[in-house]
DNA sequence: TCTGGGGTCCTAGGACCC
DNA sequence: TCTGGGGTCCTAGGACCC
Protein backbone atom coordinates (compact mmCIF):
# COMPACT_ATOMS: atom_id res chain seq x y z
CA UNK A 1 0.00 0.00 0.00
CA UNK A 2 1.24 3.61 -0.51
CA UNK A 3 0.78 6.41 1.59
CA UNK A 4 0.63 9.89 0.98
CA UNK A 5 1.49 12.47 3.99
CA UNK A 6 0.05 15.66 2.68
CA UNK A 7 0.72 19.13 4.57
CA UNK A 8 -2.36 20.62 5.40
CA UNK A 9 -2.55 24.75 3.46
CA UNK A 10 1.30 24.16 4.01
CA UNK A 11 2.59 28.01 3.69
CA UNK A 12 -0.27 29.01 5.80
CA UNK A 13 0.52 26.33 8.55
CA UNK A 14 4.18 27.60 8.74
CA UNK A 15 2.82 31.52 9.02
CA UNK A 16 1.19 30.25 12.00
CA UNK A 17 4.03 28.82 13.73
CA UNK A 18 6.09 31.31 14.06
CA UNK A 19 2.29 33.84 14.51
CA UNK A 20 -0.41 31.85 16.60
CA UNK A 21 -2.83 35.34 16.13
CA UNK A 22 -3.25 33.94 12.57
CA UNK A 23 -5.29 31.02 14.02
CA UNK A 24 -9.01 30.60 13.26
CA UNK A 25 -8.57 33.63 10.49
CA UNK A 26 -8.69 33.93 6.76
CA UNK A 27 -4.75 33.55 5.64
CA UNK A 28 -3.30 33.32 2.10
CA UNK A 29 0.49 33.54 1.34
CA UNK A 30 1.19 35.49 -1.81
CA UNK A 31 3.45 34.21 -4.74
CA UNK A 32 6.66 36.58 -5.36
CA UNK A 33 5.77 39.71 -6.20
CA UNK A 34 3.12 39.73 -3.74
CA UNK A 35 1.47 38.21 -7.19
CA UNK A 36 -0.77 35.42 -7.02
CA UNK A 37 -2.79 33.28 -4.09
CA UNK A 38 -0.75 30.36 -3.35
CA UNK A 39 -1.45 28.84 -0.20
CA UNK A 40 -5.38 29.37 1.65
CA UNK A 41 -6.04 28.42 5.06
CA UNK A 42 -9.28 26.95 5.73
CA UNK A 43 -11.82 29.99 6.32
CA UNK A 44 -9.85 31.80 3.33
CA UNK A 45 -11.34 28.96 1.03
CA UNK A 46 -14.60 29.33 2.77
CA UNK A 47 -14.49 32.80 1.47
CA UNK A 48 -14.59 31.47 -1.89
CA UNK A 49 -10.93 33.01 -3.12
CA UNK A 50 -9.74 30.55 -5.52
CA UNK A 51 -5.87 29.27 -5.73
CA UNK A 52 -3.78 30.96 -8.20
CA UNK A 53 -5.94 33.88 -8.26
CA UNK A 54 -4.11 37.55 -8.53
CA UNK A 55 -3.92 39.17 -5.24
CA UNK A 56 -5.64 42.28 -6.77
CA UNK A 57 -8.51 40.28 -7.73
CA UNK A 58 -9.07 38.98 -4.15
CA UNK A 59 -11.86 41.58 -3.99
CA UNK A 60 -13.94 40.73 -6.60
CA UNK A 61 -14.20 37.26 -5.47
CA UNK A 62 -15.05 38.02 -2.00
CA UNK A 63 -16.33 41.54 -1.97
CA UNK A 64 -14.81 44.91 -1.32
CA UNK A 65 -16.38 44.56 2.16
CA UNK A 66 -14.80 41.67 3.59
CA UNK A 67 -11.36 42.80 2.02
CA UNK A 68 -10.14 43.74 5.31
CA UNK A 69 -10.92 40.09 6.88
CA UNK A 70 -8.64 38.55 4.56
CA UNK A 71 -4.77 38.51 6.19
CA UNK A 72 -2.22 38.70 3.23
CA UNK A 73 1.23 37.48 3.89
CA UNK A 74 4.38 37.49 0.71
CA UNK A 75 6.25 33.99 1.07
CA UNK A 76 8.97 33.33 2.73
CA UNK A 77 9.95 30.09 0.77
CA UNK A 78 13.20 29.58 2.98
CA UNK A 79 11.33 29.25 5.97
CA UNK A 80 8.74 26.72 4.42
CA UNK A 81 11.78 24.86 3.16
CA UNK A 82 13.30 24.26 6.54
CA UNK A 83 9.91 23.46 8.03
CA UNK A 84 9.36 20.89 5.42
CA UNK A 85 13.10 19.52 5.40
CA UNK A 86 11.78 18.82 9.33
CA UNK A 87 9.13 16.69 8.30
CA UNK A 88 10.75 14.89 5.55
CA UNK A 89 13.33 14.09 8.04
CA UNK A 90 11.26 13.11 10.57
CA UNK A 91 9.12 10.78 8.35
CA UNK A 92 12.09 9.28 6.49
CA UNK A 93 13.09 8.25 10.07
CA UNK A 94 9.46 6.74 10.55
CA UNK A 95 8.98 5.20 7.37
CA UNK A 96 9.73 2.53 4.57
CA UNK A 97 10.50 4.02 1.00
CA UNK A 98 10.41 7.57 1.48
CA UNK A 99 9.84 9.45 -2.02
CA UNK A 100 9.48 13.41 -1.20
CA UNK A 101 6.96 14.45 -3.66
CA UNK A 102 7.45 18.04 -3.38
CA UNK A 103 7.70 20.56 0.05
CA UNK A 104 4.80 19.66 1.39
CA UNK A 105 3.87 16.19 0.44
CA UNK A 106 5.72 12.74 0.41
CA UNK A 107 5.03 8.97 -0.41
CA UNK A 108 5.74 6.18 1.29
CA UNK A 109 5.11 2.30 2.06
CA UNK A 110 2.59 1.35 4.71
CA UNK A 111 4.76 -1.11 6.93
CA UNK A 112 2.24 -3.53 7.94
CA UNK A 113 0.33 -4.40 5.41
CA UNK A 114 -2.81 -4.76 7.96
CA UNK A 115 -5.40 -2.37 7.67
CA UNK A 116 -6.05 -1.98 11.33
CA UNK A 117 -2.15 -1.72 12.52
CA UNK A 118 -1.21 0.57 9.46
CA UNK A 119 -4.32 2.84 10.25
CA UNK A 120 -3.21 3.19 13.95
CA UNK A 121 0.69 3.60 12.69
CA UNK A 122 -0.41 6.20 10.77
CA UNK A 123 -2.47 8.08 13.44
CA UNK A 124 0.83 8.16 15.70
CA UNK A 125 2.59 9.43 12.78
CA UNK A 126 0.01 12.85 12.13
CA UNK A 127 0.36 13.32 16.29
CA UNK A 128 4.12 12.69 15.82
CA UNK A 129 4.70 15.66 13.14
CA UNK A 130 2.08 17.57 14.97
CA UNK A 131 4.01 17.32 18.14
CA UNK A 132 7.91 17.64 16.94
CA UNK A 133 6.93 20.26 13.98
CA UNK A 134 3.66 21.89 14.95
CA UNK A 135 2.72 21.34 11.13
CA UNK A 136 -1.14 19.51 10.58
CA UNK A 137 -0.70 16.69 8.06
CA UNK A 138 -3.27 13.95 5.99
CA UNK A 139 -2.27 11.06 5.19
CA UNK A 140 -4.11 8.88 2.63
CA UNK A 141 -3.29 5.38 1.89
CA UNK A 142 -4.38 2.80 -1.18
CA UNK A 143 -3.00 -0.02 -3.42
CA UNK A 144 -1.85 3.02 -5.98
CA UNK A 145 -0.36 6.83 -5.95
CA UNK A 146 -3.20 7.76 -8.16
CA UNK A 147 -6.07 6.42 -5.04
CA UNK A 148 -3.45 7.64 -2.54
CA UNK A 149 -3.62 10.70 -3.74
CA UNK A 150 -7.73 10.23 -3.71
CA UNK A 151 -7.82 9.11 0.02
CA UNK A 152 -5.59 11.85 1.47
CA UNK A 153 -8.15 13.91 -0.29
CA UNK A 154 -10.85 12.80 1.97
CA UNK A 155 -8.86 12.63 4.70
CA UNK A 156 -8.23 16.21 4.51
CA UNK A 157 -11.55 17.25 4.00
CA UNK A 158 -12.81 15.36 6.44
CA UNK A 159 -10.72 16.10 9.29
CA UNK A 160 -13.80 15.08 12.00
CA UNK A 161 -14.57 11.81 10.92
CA UNK A 162 -11.06 10.56 9.72
CA UNK A 163 -9.24 12.29 12.10
CA UNK A 164 -6.52 13.30 8.99
CA UNK A 165 -6.30 9.54 8.29
CA UNK A 166 -7.81 7.53 5.12
CA UNK A 167 -7.28 4.39 3.70
CA UNK A 168 -8.70 3.07 0.17
CA UNK A 169 -8.81 -0.63 1.72
CA UNK A 170 -11.26 -2.49 0.00
CA UNK A 171 -12.69 -2.36 -3.98
CA UNK A 172 -15.56 -1.21 -2.24
CA UNK A 173 -14.00 1.92 -0.42
CA UNK A 174 -12.29 2.13 -3.37
CA UNK A 175 -15.29 2.05 -5.86
CA UNK A 176 -17.59 4.72 -3.58
CA UNK A 177 -14.67 7.19 -3.43
CA UNK A 178 -14.28 7.37 -7.17
CA UNK A 179 -18.25 8.12 -7.64
CA UNK A 180 -17.48 11.12 -5.53
CA UNK A 181 -14.45 12.33 -6.74
CA UNK A 182 -14.77 14.39 -10.34
CA UNK A 183 -12.61 13.64 -12.84
CA UNK A 184 -11.03 17.44 -13.08
CA UNK A 185 -9.80 16.09 -9.00
CA UNK A 186 -7.90 13.08 -10.80
CA UNK A 187 -4.30 13.72 -10.20
CA UNK A 188 -2.62 13.83 -13.77
CA UNK A 189 -5.79 15.22 -14.96
CA UNK A 190 -5.44 19.07 -15.77
CA UNK A 191 -7.79 21.81 -17.35
CA UNK A 192 -7.41 20.41 -20.95
CA UNK A 193 -8.27 16.83 -20.31
CA UNK A 194 -11.17 17.25 -18.04
CA UNK A 195 -12.44 19.53 -21.02
CA UNK A 196 -11.56 16.81 -23.13
CA UNK A 197 -13.34 13.79 -21.20
CA UNK A 198 -16.39 15.60 -20.18
CA UNK A 199 -17.09 16.39 -23.90
CA UNK A 200 -17.22 12.30 -23.99
CA UNK A 201 -19.37 12.69 -21.12
CA UNK A 202 -16.67 11.41 -18.50
CA UNK A 203 -17.22 13.68 -15.42
CA UNK A 204 -16.41 11.74 -12.62
CA UNK A 205 -13.83 9.45 -11.39
CA UNK A 206 -15.62 6.46 -11.77
CA UNK A 207 -17.16 7.42 -15.23
CA UNK A 208 -13.58 7.26 -16.49
CA UNK A 209 -12.83 3.59 -15.08
CA UNK A 210 -15.65 2.41 -16.98
CA UNK A 211 -14.29 3.99 -20.06
CA UNK A 212 -12.41 1.32 -22.13
CA UNK A 213 -8.84 0.63 -22.03
CA UNK A 214 -8.12 1.00 -25.86
CA UNK A 215 -10.22 4.35 -26.37
CA UNK A 216 -7.95 5.64 -23.57
CA UNK A 217 -4.98 4.66 -25.00
CA UNK A 218 -6.24 5.83 -28.86
CA UNK A 219 -7.89 9.02 -27.68
CA UNK A 220 -5.09 10.65 -25.40
CA UNK A 221 -1.19 9.35 -24.72
CA UNK A 222 0.54 7.22 -22.20
CA UNK A 223 0.25 9.29 -19.23
CA UNK A 224 -3.57 9.33 -19.38
CA UNK A 225 -3.41 5.46 -20.00
CA UNK A 226 -1.28 4.92 -16.40
CA UNK A 227 -3.74 7.07 -14.73
CA UNK A 228 -6.32 5.35 -15.78
CA UNK A 229 -4.76 1.87 -14.57
CA UNK A 230 -3.95 3.11 -11.29
CA UNK A 231 -7.37 4.30 -10.74
CA UNK A 232 -8.29 0.26 -11.19
CA UNK A 233 -5.43 -0.28 -8.66
CA UNK A 234 -2.89 -1.30 -10.64
CA UNK A 235 0.54 0.21 -10.15
CA UNK A 236 2.15 1.88 -12.70
CA UNK A 237 5.69 2.71 -11.04
CA UNK A 238 7.61 0.96 -12.96
CA UNK A 239 6.82 2.15 -16.03
CA UNK A 240 7.15 6.04 -14.60
CA UNK A 241 9.84 5.53 -11.82
CA UNK A 242 10.60 8.44 -9.53
CA UNK A 243 13.50 9.92 -10.11
CA UNK A 244 16.11 11.78 -7.26
CA UNK A 245 18.34 13.95 -9.64
CA UNK A 246 16.90 16.85 -11.47
CA UNK A 247 17.43 16.84 -14.98
CA UNK A 248 17.03 20.49 -15.36
CA UNK A 249 17.71 23.80 -12.73
CA UNK A 250 15.98 27.02 -13.20
CA UNK A 251 15.94 30.53 -11.38
CA UNK A 252 13.88 33.20 -12.46
CA UNK A 253 11.75 36.21 -10.73
CA UNK A 254 9.20 38.60 -12.04
CA UNK A 255 11.01 41.92 -11.49
CA UNK A 256 9.02 44.50 -9.30
CA UNK A 257 9.35 47.01 -11.81
CA UNK A 258 9.55 47.09 -15.73
CA UNK A 259 13.02 47.39 -15.79
CA UNK A 260 15.21 49.34 -19.05
CA UNK A 261 18.65 49.53 -17.79
CA UNK A 262 20.85 47.08 -19.03
CA UNK A 263 23.20 46.89 -16.44
CA UNK A 264 20.15 45.74 -13.91
CA UNK A 265 18.75 42.66 -15.61
CA UNK A 266 22.35 41.37 -16.59
CA UNK A 267 22.94 41.76 -12.79
CA UNK A 268 19.65 39.79 -12.04
CA UNK A 269 20.58 37.28 -14.90
CA UNK A 270 24.01 37.07 -12.77
CA UNK A 271 22.72 36.35 -9.87
CA UNK A 272 20.51 33.93 -11.38
CA UNK A 273 22.77 32.05 -13.15
CA UNK A 274 25.29 31.83 -9.60
CA UNK A 275 22.10 30.82 -7.28
CA UNK A 276 21.63 27.74 -10.27
CA UNK A 277 25.26 26.85 -9.96
CA UNK A 278 25.31 26.79 -6.15
CA UNK A 279 22.29 24.50 -6.60
CA UNK A 280 24.23 22.67 -9.43
CA UNK A 281 27.06 22.00 -6.97
CA UNK A 282 24.83 20.61 -3.86
CA UNK A 283 23.56 17.72 -6.02
CA UNK A 284 27.15 17.07 -7.45
CA UNK A 285 25.85 17.76 -10.60
CA UNK A 286 27.79 19.70 -13.67
CA UNK A 287 25.29 21.60 -16.44
CA UNK A 288 25.95 21.12 -20.44
CA UNK A 289 23.97 24.03 -21.20
CA UNK A 290 23.16 27.02 -19.71
CA UNK A 291 19.70 29.09 -20.98
CA UNK A 292 19.15 32.32 -20.62
CA UNK A 293 15.27 34.00 -21.20
CA UNK A 294 14.59 37.51 -21.08
CA UNK A 295 10.98 38.98 -21.29
CA UNK A 296 9.02 42.23 -20.97
CA UNK A 297 5.58 42.55 -19.34
CA UNK A 298 2.75 40.46 -21.21
CA UNK A 299 -0.05 42.42 -19.20
CA UNK A 300 1.13 46.11 -20.30
CA UNK A 301 -0.33 47.14 -23.83
CA UNK A 302 1.08 51.07 -23.80
CA UNK A 303 5.16 49.69 -23.92
CA UNK A 304 6.29 47.70 -27.14
CA UNK A 305 6.73 43.46 -25.98
CA UNK A 306 9.77 41.74 -26.61
CA UNK A 307 10.56 38.07 -25.13
CA UNK A 308 13.57 35.82 -26.48
CA UNK A 309 15.72 33.28 -25.09
CA UNK A 310 19.35 32.05 -26.24
CA UNK A 311 20.70 28.94 -25.51
CA UNK A 312 24.90 27.93 -25.34
CA UNK A 313 26.30 24.21 -25.05
CA UNK A 314 29.57 24.65 -22.51
CA UNK A 315 32.61 23.29 -24.39
CA UNK A 316 32.98 21.20 -20.79
CA UNK A 317 30.05 20.92 -18.48
CA UNK A 318 30.62 22.45 -15.49
CA UNK A 319 29.34 23.58 -11.81
CA UNK A 320 31.47 26.48 -11.27
CA UNK A 321 29.59 29.56 -10.61
CA UNK A 322 32.43 31.64 -13.07
CA UNK A 323 32.16 29.09 -15.98
CA UNK A 324 27.97 29.28 -15.75
CA UNK A 325 27.99 32.77 -15.12
CA UNK A 326 30.51 33.36 -17.96
CA UNK A 327 28.28 31.66 -20.74
CA UNK A 328 25.05 32.93 -19.01
CA UNK A 329 26.34 36.80 -20.19
CA UNK A 330 27.42 35.66 -23.35
CA UNK A 331 23.72 34.09 -23.96
CA UNK A 332 22.20 37.55 -22.47
CA UNK A 333 24.62 39.76 -24.94
CA UNK A 334 23.06 37.51 -27.79
CA UNK A 335 18.98 38.46 -26.51
CA UNK A 336 19.15 41.66 -24.59
CA UNK A 337 18.28 44.43 -26.84
CA UNK A 338 18.12 48.53 -25.90
CA UNK A 339 14.86 50.44 -25.60
CA UNK A 340 12.45 47.96 -24.70
CA UNK A 341 11.24 47.31 -20.83
CA UNK A 342 11.93 43.90 -19.13
CA UNK A 343 9.52 42.53 -16.37
CA UNK A 344 11.20 39.14 -16.17
CA UNK A 345 14.00 37.14 -16.59
CA UNK A 346 15.97 33.54 -15.75
CA UNK A 347 18.47 31.30 -16.26
CA UNK A 348 18.13 27.54 -16.98
CA UNK A 349 20.41 24.74 -16.58
CA UNK A 350 19.95 21.73 -18.79
CA UNK A 351 22.23 18.65 -19.56
CA UNK A 352 22.53 17.78 -16.04
CA UNK A 353 24.47 14.54 -15.33
CA UNK A 354 26.94 13.55 -12.13
CA UNK A 355 29.90 15.24 -12.09
CA UNK A 356 31.98 11.85 -11.86
CA UNK A 357 30.99 11.42 -15.67
CA UNK A 358 32.28 14.97 -17.50
CA UNK A 359 34.21 13.71 -20.36
CA UNK A 360 37.03 16.42 -20.94
CA UNK A 361 37.55 18.63 -24.11
CA UNK A 362 40.69 18.39 -25.61
CA UNK A 363 40.62 22.42 -26.53
CA UNK A 364 39.27 23.61 -23.49
CA UNK A 365 41.70 26.03 -22.00
CA UNK A 366 40.07 26.66 -18.36
CA UNK A 367 41.76 24.64 -15.15
CA UNK A 368 39.26 23.01 -13.87
CA UNK A 369 40.83 21.68 -10.84
CA UNK A 370 41.47 25.42 -9.82
CA UNK A 371 37.76 26.53 -10.21
CA UNK A 372 36.67 23.42 -8.46
CA UNK A 373 38.90 24.08 -5.33
CA UNK A 374 37.30 27.79 -5.50
CA UNK A 375 34.25 26.98 -5.97
CA UNK A 376 34.52 24.40 -3.12
CA UNK A 377 36.12 27.67 -0.72
CA UNK A 378 33.18 29.52 -1.41
CA UNK A 379 30.09 27.61 -0.39
CA UNK A 380 32.00 26.40 2.50
CA UNK A 381 32.14 29.67 3.24
CA UNK A 382 28.78 30.47 2.54
CA UNK A 383 27.71 27.22 4.59
CA UNK A 384 29.26 27.98 7.35
CA UNK A 385 28.39 32.22 7.83
CA UNK A 386 25.44 33.44 5.23
CA UNK A 387 24.18 32.08 2.25
CA UNK A 388 25.20 35.21 0.72
CA UNK A 389 28.71 35.81 2.56
CA UNK A 390 30.85 35.61 -0.85
CA UNK A 391 29.47 35.98 -4.32
CA UNK A 392 30.63 37.53 -7.57
CA UNK A 393 31.03 41.01 -7.97
CA UNK A 394 29.19 40.94 -11.15
CA UNK A 395 25.65 40.89 -8.90
CA UNK A 396 25.90 44.05 -6.99
CA UNK A 397 23.86 46.47 -9.39
CA UNK A 398 21.30 48.47 -7.51
CA UNK A 399 19.17 45.53 -7.03
CA UNK A 400 16.15 47.27 -8.80
CA UNK A 401 15.31 43.64 -9.55
CA UNK A 402 14.47 42.49 -6.64
CA UNK A 403 10.18 41.61 -6.44
CA UNK A 404 8.15 43.11 -3.81
CA UNK A 405 7.57 41.71 -0.39
CA UNK A 406 5.18 44.03 1.32
CA UNK A 407 3.42 41.63 3.30
CA UNK A 408 5.98 39.94 5.05
CA UNK A 409 4.83 39.03 8.76
CA UNK A 410 6.45 41.34 11.02
CA UNK A 411 5.97 39.53 14.12
CA UNK A 412 6.87 35.70 12.36
CA UNK A 413 9.63 37.94 11.44
CA UNK A 414 11.54 38.44 14.55
CA UNK A 415 10.83 35.10 15.60
CA UNK A 416 12.19 34.08 12.70
CA UNK A 417 15.73 36.20 12.90
CA UNK A 418 15.93 33.99 16.53
CA UNK A 419 15.44 30.76 14.87
CA UNK A 420 18.30 31.93 12.02
CA UNK A 421 20.59 32.45 14.80
CA UNK A 422 20.28 29.09 16.18
CA UNK A 423 19.94 27.16 12.65
CA UNK A 424 23.76 29.13 11.97
CA UNK A 425 25.09 28.41 15.20
CA UNK A 426 24.05 24.60 14.73
CA UNK A 427 25.76 24.81 11.38
CA UNK A 428 29.12 26.04 12.85
CA UNK A 429 28.71 22.91 16.11
CA UNK A 430 28.50 20.66 12.80
CA UNK A 431 31.16 21.91 10.97
CA UNK A 432 33.29 21.62 13.83
C1' DT B 1 -1.59 49.95 -10.31
C1' DC B 2 -1.65 44.97 -9.64
C1' DT B 3 -1.17 38.61 -12.88
C1' DG B 4 4.64 33.33 -9.47
C1' DG B 5 8.33 29.85 -9.72
C1' DG B 6 10.16 25.37 -10.59
C1' DG B 7 9.80 21.07 -12.35
C1' DT B 8 8.51 16.43 -15.37
C1' DC B 9 6.98 13.69 -19.28
C1' DC B 10 5.11 12.84 -24.00
C1' DT B 11 4.57 13.59 -28.96
C1' DA B 12 5.19 15.05 -33.63
C1' DG B 13 8.18 16.33 -36.96
C1' DG B 14 12.66 17.19 -38.90
C1' DA B 15 17.43 15.82 -39.68
C1' DC B 16 20.26 12.31 -40.36
C1' DC B 17 22.01 7.46 -40.90
C1' DC B 18 22.54 2.95 -43.59
C1' DT C 1 6.95 10.28 -65.75
C1' DC C 2 9.38 7.85 -62.17
C1' DT C 3 12.02 8.85 -55.82
C1' DG C 4 12.22 2.78 -50.39
C1' DG C 5 12.38 1.05 -45.86
C1' DG C 6 13.79 1.18 -41.34
C1' DG C 7 15.84 3.29 -37.70
C1' DT C 8 17.82 6.95 -34.10
C1' DC C 9 18.34 11.39 -32.12
C1' DC C 10 17.03 16.05 -31.19
C1' DT C 11 13.85 19.86 -30.46
C1' DA C 12 9.79 22.65 -29.67
C1' DG C 13 5.57 22.77 -27.82
C1' DG C 14 1.92 21.09 -25.01
C1' DA C 15 0.11 19.14 -20.92
C1' DC C 16 0.53 18.17 -16.29
C1' DC C 17 2.13 18.70 -11.23
C1' DC C 18 2.88 21.44 -6.65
Amino acid sequence: MYCLADCNNFFVSCERLYDPTLNGRPVVVLSNNDGCVIARSNEAKAMGIPMGCPAFQIKKHIGTARLNDVIQLSARHTLYHDISLRIMSLLGRSCERLEVYSVDEAFFQAPFNDPVKDEQFLRDLVAKIYKYVGIPVSIGYAPTRTLAKIASRIAKKNPDTTQGVYGLTSQHLIDSALVKTDISDVWGIGRRLTEALRNRGVGSAAQFVQYPNSLVRSLFNITVAHTHAELKGIDCTAASPVTVAHKSIMNSRTFGTLITSRNEVQAAVVHFAEHCSRQLRSEGSVAGTVMVYVRGDRYREDVPFYSNSCQLNLATPSSSALTIVHYALQAFSCIFKEGFGYRKAGVMLLNIKPETMVQLNLFDKEDHNKQNRLMRAIDHINTRYATQAVNLASTSAKGEWKPRQQHLNQSAQSALHIYSGMVASSKKKSSL
